[in-house]
DNA sequence: AAGCTGACTCGCT
DNA sequence: GAGCGAGCCAGCT
């Protein structure tokens, strides 16, 4: 019927959404971003923003790159997140739960 | 239009 | 290291 003609009824991206996936796209395997990182690189504070960006929009993207402040992977699917980025090299902390900040941060060069 | 929400972050205990 | 409270702000109701 009328909705349209997408499988999934995703709400188009509003620009600042738009401006995150861009950023995040372009981050390089093996490295990363936190939350705050990707907000601060946009002239933003809104690190809780960018959480809702990627849980209404992350799918397209690689969601796995973008991480809490504590080198952390995303809440919703850890197991995942952690399987990619062992799988492209990313550095990790002693006991491979949470990446390595200090190695891996990307500073969007 | 005022309030609520949340894949956040930081400081303090 | 783990909890907790306060601050943060774009989007949605």
């Amino acid at each position: 019927m009328g909705l349209g003609t997408r499988p999934l009824a995703v709400t188009a991206p509003t620009p600042f959404a738009v401006q995150v996936l861009d950023l995040v796209e372009r981050i390089p395997p093996g490295k990363v971003m936190t939350y705050g990182d990707v907000a601060e690189f946009l002239g933003s504070r809104a690190a809780r923003v960018v959480g809702n960006v990627m849980s209404q929009h992350g799918r397209e993207v690689p969601w796995w790159r973008v991480l809490l402040s504590t080198g952390q992977v995303a809440p919703s699917h850890p197991v995942e997140a952690l399987k990619r980025l062992r799988a492209e090299g990313t550095p990790l902390l002693p006991g491979g739960e949470r990446v390595n900040l200090v190695a891996a941060r990307w500073d969007g060069q």
